[in-house]
RNA sequence: GCCCCCGUAGCCCAACAGGCAGAGGCAGCCCCCUUAAAAGGGGUCGAGUGCCGGUUCGAAUCCGGUCGGGGGCACCA
């Protein structure tokens, strides 16, 4: 290192040392001149001149945790500043700025450990995180921080709740309107609710009507119960293996009366505006298959049982959703889940004559049997549930009739039908899907195909295409043409519709902790949720003196959530006036997801100050709203949006959500937030581990003849496995921006995070490569700097005609590389100049290379480059360029020389004019020694010229 | 099981739209500087693109198959 010897290093040489001492001194000035503040059209920050050009970068809002940063954190974090500082000396308006996601479980948990309230630690956290990304020499604009957990800010948040609170999805408009709109039309139109008008319901009755309509509403349906964490939690937070995405504790699905966001009345517009927007390919297919949009039918069932047990007959009625509405006539059973509500009134008293023991499970009666079952299957973790495919169920004892042909069909319950998905009921066709053949097999049941599946198929169920058999009036046609047939004769008769199912289902939308937005909901003496006034809000966190909900045992399916807030009794009543006089109300005491306050953040950080409103109109309209020059279709949104692919559906789905109700009650002017979308790839790391497969500290172990060893700093010396993943504390391999920045400073840090590789790619971060990027910076400092004086060291005289055309050459592929996200290969062509300065100009650079190339560098390493920029006489940060245009003189070549290929092989090599047409580059290329040689007297077949490329000869 | 992405020097990566496989960095090797050493300087070596086949005058690039790695979804009716 630098400090072992510093009489040997030249005064000026660009060490880590006078990197760190530069990279604060531009620090400073960019802080105190606010040097990244981008103007607003309106409002406080309407500060300065308003280029007509804007462009809004913003990275994913990150968590502040307690740990740190490593390097893999910045990388997306450097890409986007890159991105920002090009476009940003290229003239345009630049916003950039970070925020935080700062409510969440982790501050939470240290909190219920060590006493401390979470806002405490989680702004200590803030402030390490600041202060880390500060000495990386990001630049943003520090006016429009925002955190999640500032009232200030979540005020808008409960806003925006109660915007969507107070709206209905009006399905013929297919568009969210004002709740008091629907009303209206319910008072006017002389709806009947029960036999009852409007006018005719009371208080309590018409809430509940509208609770069925609004766009969050609170819901009886099952939930996922995690009691390990004491909260329920979304299905996009539910792992495939049925445990909680944080904290890793089993799921268990209850009914619980939760709040919910009605996200799927978005469906098809959630997913059908992906084609719109500019994002990775990979994240649109994971949206289209997580909202999951299949068309089918639903069909109505009717059954004549259960009218042992139950009064209501009509009720018994089971509706099933199928996507092959043409196998009607192959449905030989039929499933419900176990949880499905109308099991207990389709079941009798007793089984009907000679109910096969297959079937009954041994019980004395139906009931018995389905209790058995249901019990069984609740005690399953959805994991459990999964894992085991063979098909398990029990019969119900009851019968339903297939209206295609009035054959009573039996009815089981079986847990490979899950209650969330269409209506938690099929119609079992066992030679046309696989899993009912499985059980239909298993239990004896009928087989019957209606799709012919053609000579020598010898497999199970047939689930390809063909002519319809055994199916009456559908026979001979294919499957597209059947399902038409049969949807429309069962709509003729009342039996079933064709439909649009998806597998999304409504957002679960509170939990019960402490760290989150308070819902600005309060109840009434009868229960009934209202809106506290926009007045009031923000209706604040209270002080609490225990944060932690109550947590059961992770595997008590049982118990019950009890939020912490619920025990703020001070808090939790509340004397208001909501125009009735004041009464007593009880709030509500649960808080919102994680997820809130990053559904709207890019229209804060647009509008951060604004106490009036979330964001000013003008404001939003001129960084997000849908531009022209975008084409016809154009969403509006951020213009850039860089992270993990991690947020694929949570996240990104839920601000799309938000983003288009927003759109629908006109307080926005573009339908999605972020017209582009990047994934960053994540910098990885290796690991090693001992012969106890314990994590040695990567930094100790040495390779050797591709083996790797551990050497111990006593001096023990022994093997070890590699192994390549994760940067983390517990596997010892982290390796910090901090260190980074004081081993060779963050210019090079930042350089040499760019020069890895394209932003898309995940790659091994390697220590030992970053002294690259320092050679690098050092060799171009030395063309410019003098480093024994400090002084500069460009010569005034033009350089040479080569020089100029490698010069504009670098300034055409930069411009290119830089707008296109290839920092890599910017930085390679940048080496590339300057080992061409090293090399023709030991005296020192010319001055229009400098003045050209210090620029160029400024968007990878802004300090070095300030500097530079100054001490080559400038005064003016170059923040806003300028940015060096190529001059097309040097770009066209006046002679070309072109490789000559003989049946593909090259062979021989010609310069020619570049204004020479192709019959002359043919000449030279035929004339050519080695070329004439080959061809001896024969004709060529062919000879192509692929002008400014190559001749191919073809002989 | 289904779907998607990626395989180029020892390593990380370039190669516009099929047209000379190499821009850049690390490591290696040689030389210079140095009493010496180093993350100081200069230079140099290095792969025929995982494998098989096809299309083409020409394939890292397009197509089919196969192997290897990574990711997403997974009883979704």
């Amino acid at each position: 290192m630098s400090d072992t010897t510093p009489d040997t290093v030249p005064g000026h040489r660009y060490t880590a040392e006078l990197a760190g001492r530069i990279e604060n001194r531009w620090q400073d000035f960019w802080e105190a001149n606010g040097t990244y503040h981008a103007p607003n059209p309106v409002g406080d920050l309407a500060t300065g001149d308003l280029p007509a050009d804007k462009l809004f970068v913003q990275d994913m809002f990150p968590y502040p945790s307690g740990a740190g940063l490593h390097v893999g954190h910045p990388l997306g974090f450097i890409g986007t500043d890159v991105y920002a500082r090009y476009h940003r000396m290229t003239g345009r308006n630049v916003l950039h700025t970070m925020g935080f996601d700062a409510f969440g479980l982790p501050a939470e948990q240290y909190a219920v450990q060590t006493g401390q309230h979470p806002r405490v630690t989680t702004e200590a956290n803030i402030n390490t995180y600041l202060r880390q990304i500060r000495r990386l020499g990001l630049g943003h604009d520090e006016r429009r921080r925002i955190s999640t957990i500032d009232p200030g800010y979540y005020k808008w948040t409960q806003w925006i709740f109660l915007q969507i609170f107070n709206s209905y999805y009006d399905a013929d408009a297919g568009k969210a309107r004002p709740i008091a709109e629907l009303e209206a039309k319910f008072a006017a139109a002389g709806a009947e609710f029960d036999g009852k008008t409007w006018a005719e319901l009371d208080k309590a009755a018409r809430a509940k009507v509208l609770n069925e309509h609004r766009l969050v509403y609170l819901s009886e349906a099952p939930v996922n119960w995690a009691p390990g964490l004491g909260t329920v939690v979304s299905n996009e937070e539910v792992t495939a293996d049925g445990r909680t995405e944080r904290g890793n504790m089993p799921v268990f699905r209850r009914n619980l009366r939760q709040w919910m966001m009605r996200i799927t009345a978005y469906g098809d517009r959630l997913i059908d505006d992906l084609d719109r927007l500019d994002w990775p390919e990979k994240v649109k297919s994971m949206q289209r298959n997580w909202i999951g949009r299949s068309n089918g039918a639903r069909v109505t069932f009717k059954s004549s049982n259960g009218h042992n047990s139950v009064d209501n007959v009509d009720d018994c009625d089971i509706t099933v959703f199928t996507t092959r509405p043409d196998t009607l006539f192959g449905a030989t059973y039929m499933v419900l889940a176990p949880e499905h509500s109308l099991v207990e009134a389709l079941t009798p008293a007793a089984w009907p004559e000679g109910a096969d023991e297959r079937w009954t499970g041994g019980a004395a009666t139906p009931a018995e049997a389905v209790a058995a079952y249901r019990r069984a299957a609740s005690t399953k973790s959805d994991l459990e549930r999964q894992e085991n495919k063979k098909k398990t169920g029990v019969f119900t004892g009851a019968f339903a009739v297939n209206p295609v042909n009035g054959e009573q069909i039996p009815v089981f319950i079986a847990d490979y039908v899950l209650a969330g998905y269409g209506t938690g009921a099929i119609m079992a066709v066992p030679g046309q899907d696989q899993r009912d053949w499985d059980f239909a097999t298993a239990f004896g049941l009928p087989i019957i195909r209606t799709v012919d599946p053609g000579e020598g198929f010898d497999g199970e169920a047939f689930t390809g295409d063909g002519p319809a058999i055994n199916s009456g009036f559908l026979d001979g046609m294919d499957v597209e043409e059947a399902k038409k047939t049969i949807i429309a004769w069962l709509e003729e008769r009342g039996a079933g519709t064709g439909t649009i199912n998806f597998k999304l289902r409504d957002w679960l939308f509170s939990r019960q902790r402490y760290w989150g937005e308070p819902f600005p909901i309060v109840y009434d003496e009868d229960g009934t949720p209202t809106a506290v006034p926009e007045s009031m809000l923000p209706v604040e966190l209270p002080e609490v003196d225990d944060y932690s909900p109550k947590t059961f045992d992770p595997t008590d399916a049982d118990s019950e959530p009890s939020p912490p807030l619920s025990r703020a009794s001070e808090w939790i009543t509340v004397e208001l006036d909501l125009g009735d006089g004041p009464k007593t109300y009880r709030r509500d005491a649960n808080t919102m997801p994680n997820w809130a306050g990053s559904c709207w953040y890019q229209l804060r950080y647009v509008d951060p100050t604004d106490s009036e409103r979330f964001c000013e109109p003008e404001n939003e309209a001129y960084w997000l709203g849908p531009r022209a020059d975008q084409g016809p279709n154009d969403p509006g949104g951020v213009d850039l949006y860089i992270g993990g692919v991690e947020h694929a559906v949570l996240h990104l789905l839920y601000a799309r959500f938000w983003q288009k109700v927003l759109f629908d009650l006109g307080h926005v002017s573009g339908d999605e937030p972020y017209r582009r979308l990047f994934n960053q790839g994540y910098i990885q790391a290796f690991a090693y581990t001992d012969a106890r497969g314990v994590y040695v500290p990567a930094h100790e172990v040495v390779e050797r003849d591709g083996k790797h060893f551990h050497v111990d700093p006593d001096g023990g010396e022994q093997e070890v496995r590699q192994e390549y993943g994760k940067m983390g504390k517990s596997l010892r391999n982290v390796v910090t921006p901090d260190e980074m920045c004081e081993q060779y400073g963050a210019d090079t840090f930042r350089l040499y995070e760019m020069s890895m590789g394209p932003m898309e790619v995940s790659r091994p971060w390697a220590t030992k490569d970053v002294v690259g990027a320092q050679r690098f910076l050092q060799r171009l400092w030395r063309n410019l700097v003098d480093e024994e004086t400090g002084a500069p060291r460009v010569v005034e005289d033009a350089p040479d005609e080569a020089t100029l055309r490698l010069l504009h050459k670098t300034i055409a592929g930069v411009h290119e590389d830089y707008s296109a996200m290839r920092y890599n290969t910017a930085g390679a062509k940048l080496i590339e100049l300057n080992n061409h300065i090293t090399k023709h100009f030991p005296g020192g650079a010319p001055r229009v290379v400098a003045e050209a190339v210090v620029p160029m560098l400024a968007p990878v390493c802004p300090h070095v480059a300030e500097e530079l920029w100054q001490r080559l006489g400038h005064t003016e940060s170059l923040a806003h360029g300028p940015f060096p245009t190529a001059d097309e003189a040097y770009l066209v070549e006046d002679s070309v020389e072109y490789p000559i290929q003989v049946n593909g092989k090259v062979r021989g090599r010609v310069t020619v004019a570049a204004s020479a047409g192709q019959d002359e580059v043919k000449a030279a290329a035929l004339a050519e020694e080695k070329v004439a040689a080959l061809v001896e007297g024969k004709t060529p077949k062919k000879v192509i010229v692929v002008p400014g490329r190559l001749v191919n000869i073809v002989l």
